[in-house]
DNA sequence: TTGTAAGCGTTATCAA
DNA sequence: TTGATAACGCTTACAA
């Protein structure tokens, strides 16, 4: 106790390895080998090391083993916009999945421009890899990572490039079964309300709702873009609606299709008596009673999973080409349809 | 072009202070000088080294500056849970602006109890701060923390430790003023769903109420506990709106709130006509028309600006005091009261 | 099985 | 103004 007040009180001098070698009469090394499983050291002196180190509070100096290592255990993840309750919610199931292989993943919000910067002054630590999860990324930050030598995997749109890993879902498909779906069931007049049209996702549902539509002999009746936000999507669907007999809104993710939800309601459209309303992800609230939204999901889990393979390996075998999973999409019906 | 590829196809060569040095026929420790601000060379020197650097992608190593300094740039932030609509959109906040002043987050994701494993397992590099926000950390940690010299700060739950800082929201303030104008209103039945009463937000906040109803002489009809989550406040809403004839259901969170609302929805009960109903935190989809939430809100940039000045000083001055820095609540008055 | 020593890529100190 | 050199804390040949 007096001991622990005395060492506090000193100046706080750092734990080392030496440190530890000298409170247990050892060289350095065996304190090294102590920590490394597979090395060389009687059983009796790795017991007796590892117990003082405990006591100590020692563990070996992460930077100083990344500088020896060429390798940091630092993995940047650069997700679209954190205020999307879907790249949120990959975000945290990404974040424990590497949690629990010991990687650390370092968030970069792509919310605004400075992201492309920041990942740029990120670059300086020997990332394990960088991983794209939706989002706008600069196309020279691309090459940087190649001439860097950092590993890329992206998901959610496909990046083109030698070496790096996508992992990414089958958005036409999923749209397209929902879409031959509502066919099936009566719908003819089809409104889409897409996301930003420069996003690859977007553009993909879209392919998929005009292919369902195009094998029926339909096209839609009217189409309007959002942001992927609830209130852009609310706002488009209310001139959508009004200004279209639809009886099928089919909106490019949740957000959106909860924002057409609340224009229907105003527009006192019965959903789904008047007009079905469908959209992509399955994110928590689409679940949720008032909303009970029918939609295509979008697996995380399983996306996550791709990825952490995909990363163990690469980083087992660098310079193997690069690897494309698709995830297939999940019809969910629910109320809304 | 030719010689990109070339360089290509070679054994992927590491670049570092030594290749510059070469490349432009000056030391290593010139190199260096170049990219540190203040250091003497002429700028005619300055500026040819770094134009070299800038051609061969060269930026110095943060594993060997932090090695040397005692300092990673790494801030770790532990959050309650990602699957929280709050603390998402706290943590993506939070990562904006720690990214903005070149410190990289990084995210670990309370949700299950390998967290705290991972957070002792995260120390080994010298962190410049542990970040937490909600969520249960093991109070070992904290200790762990202060011996190995991790400056730590506390946003949501105080923690009295030396020199551990601490931002909080006046949360029992917030809903003490809310409960007051609901009284003012007429309100005169109330009741109160907290969330896990461990949690110190969730006991603060029912102090709150309990303390503006004592003011006017009155108490609580009925109590609940939920756990900050939609689907459990609304099955905990619906009993207590079922057994006890309310006109005042105050909320300890959002989520629980927008659970309550379709519980009352379900019993065919008029918000706010038959009972008010109140939240807590302000998160986006308070604000949703379908929701219209009146509540408390929880600021987030004030509090996330609290967190980086608080940084900034405690990196400034390892050894001061703690401090304490609380944040006001907001009042937001919109269609539930 | 153990210890010594070299090197990972920087920056700061010290001479020149 | 510049360049050599010594840390920073670790792992791993290599030698004993």
């Amino acid at each position: 106790m007096t001991d622990q007040n005395g060492s506090q009180s000193k100046r706080h001098r750092r734990v080392t390895a030496q440190t530890i070698a000298d409170l247990a009469g050892v060289s350095r090394s065996a304190v090294s080998r102590a920590f490394s499983p597979g090395a060389y050291l009687s059983a009796e002196k790795r017991h007796r090391i590892l117990k003082i180190a405990a006591e100590a509070g020692y563990q070996p100096n992460a930077l100083a083993v990344g500088l020896k290592e060429g390798r940091s255990n630092l993995v940047a993840v650069f997700v679209g916009s954190m205020r999307n309750p879907y790249d949120a919610a990959f975000m945290g199931c990404l974040a424990r999945s590497l949690n629990a292989i010991r990687k650390w993943p370092i968030l970069i919000d792509g919310t605004d421009k400075s992201a492309n910067s920041a990942v740029e002054e990120l670059m300086r630590y020997p990332l394990d890899a960088l991983i794209l999860r939706g989002g706008s990324m600069a196309p020279e930050i691309v090459e940087h990572c190649a001439r860097a030598g950092i590993p890329m995997i992206s998901s959610g749109r496909p990046v083109s490039a030698p070496r790096v890993d996508n992992v990414c879902c089958r958005n036409a498909e999923g749209l397209r079964e929902m879409t031959r779906l509502l066919i099936a069931r009566g719908r003819s007049r089809f409104g889409f309300l897409g996301g930003p049209p420069e996003f690859y996702s977007s553009a993909q549902r879209r392919a998929g709702v005009l292919g369902a539509l195009d094998e029926a002999g339909l096209r839609p009746i009217a189409e309007a873009t959002g942001d992927y936000t609830v209130e852009v999507g609310a706002a488009a669907a209310r001139r959508l609606l009004r200004e279209n007999d639809l009886d099928a809104l089919v909106c490019a993710n949740d957000a959106t299709a909860i924002g057409a939800l609340s224009a229907a309601r105003d527009l006192s459209l019965d959903v789904p008596g008047d007009v079905a309303v469908v959209g992509f992800d399955d994110i928590a609230m689409a679940e949720w009673p008032i909303f009970n939204l029918t939609t295509v999901r979008n697996p995380i889990e399983p996306a996550v999973g791709a990825i952490i393979r995909l990363l163990e390996k690469r980083l087992a075998d660098p310079g193997k080409p690069g690897e494309s999973i698709s995830i297939d999409a999940v019809i969910i019906e629910r109320g809304t349809h």
